[in-house]
DNA sequence: TCTTATTAGTGTATTTTTTACACTTTGACA
DNA sequence: TGTCAAAGTGTAAAAAATACACTAATAAGA
């Protein structure tokens, strides 16, 4: 350590940053956000929105601001993902990436993303260009967190507005998990549950029965876990 | 970028380092494999080994490297498991450490280990010592995960030996879910998987009747999960 | 205002899975 | 040869998951 006391140790290090797989939903299939680069390398390739960790804050607050920096969106769920630490993962040097992967409300989104001249744009699942970096596979990894996930935590609610009919969520699940879901086998369990407030408002304006609307309640959630309670769909 | 091209930002880095969360098992309780501290901070307590990523290497070859450098552990399983980044978290400096945590087949390893001079120690999951830094967290979330995982992935085999009777996998999952289970459903269950291999050997020089061998049939595992198959206990 | 189109909303019977439960067998040792 | 300790084994009941089809409500268009 020599004349050096604020160092641990000499040898060269890893740049760190993060990157972020968004997701989005708006009644069709999954989707993701995606930003095009702006320099070299990779330039005007799409990509996670990402940057580097600043000295004093932890990387999930970089994540965040990454988040709204680049791609415009703040206040979202945020977990985080894996550690992506190939040597060769970029060309430029060593970079270990630290990834997230966020929950948006689409419709919140697209308003605040209306301001700005952000070149991020939404991308189906199932029709993604091709990736800068290893970030093609984050989003693999991350795609296979969130099927594995929302079936044993209700997150997949992060994705839908406030208030939700049975249907949008139902459509939810079917684009998260890849396959239909029986109708009345799925309200029956979601409504058993007892999560979900029964809301005195319909929808309006649509050439069909109006569906009801219900909104999720996190409180009830809250003390039905620690009640030993195991949300499962 | 300017004049310098290695570097893709000139602010201050973190350091970054690996800990490693070991866990045994020997018939009674589950066990975690920890270190004395040789240096400052935290000198003289116990503490997950770690060390700092060289900057050919990744985070799991880092970790892997750690484990058997001051843990005399090697060829085992291992997953990573969480990356920890409070500035705070290392007196010493801001160091972003990616934890992994590894099973060890503690038999196999009390051999190795008799030969070494490294102060590790076994303790028992319920009567831990108070750990440096932020390893306590650690071994929480380590815990938790080996507890949620351990229901959908068959990876409690590689804590026990090659082969094991079916009263010692029970054991275990007794001593990982922390609850009782009913013996004949249990063996009715796992057996059912097809993924034991009968062996024509029982236990030898115990008063009592002798259990059968069984042992982990990895090939048939891999070709079940490709045709669908989800281990689930 | 009547018809059409579209999705909301609902219950039951069957199958599958999970759970609860107790006695006989085996082998070492005294 | 009796005792002790854990191995090994099946069935019935309860709970959960699945399969399945019609009526209700509303807007739009004839």
């Amino acid at each position: 350590m020599k004349q050096n006391t604020r160092h641990t140790y000499e040898f060269p290090r890893p740049a760190l940053a993060t990157d972020c797989v968004i997701f989005g939903f708006d009644g069709g299939e999954l989707k993701l956000l995606l930003t095009e680069r702006e320099k070299e390398p990779f330039r005007n390739k799409w990509a996670l929105p990402g940057g580097f960790v600043f000295i004093e804050e932890t990387t999930e607050a970089c994540a965040k601001r990454i988040l709204f920096e680049k791609a415009g969106v703040k206040h979202v769920f945020i977990e985080q993902l894996y550690t992506f630490s190939e040597p060769d993962r970029d060309p430029r040097e060593r970079i270990v990436s630290v990834a997230y992967f966020a929950l948006v409300n689409k419709h919140q989104y697209d308003v605040i993303a209306g301001r700005d001249t952000l070149k991020a744009e939404w991308f189906e699942i199932s029709n993604l260009p091709k990736l800068a970096f290893d970030h093609g596979k984050m989003v693999k990894m991350a795609i296979q967190r969130l099927k594995g996930k929302v079936s044993y935590q209700p997150i997949g609610f992060e994705l839908l507005d406030e208030k939700f009919t049975l249907s949008q969520l139902q459509t939810l699940y079917e684009a998260i998990l890849g396959n239909p879901i029986d109708k009345r086998n799925f309200r029956k369990k979601i409504l058993g549950m007892g999560l979900l407030t029964e809301l005195n408002e319909k929808e309006k304006n649509v050439a069909r029965k109006a569906a009801r609307y219900y909104s999720f309640n996190n409180k009830a959630y809250k003390e039905l876990t620690q009640k030993g309670f195991h949300f499962e769909l």
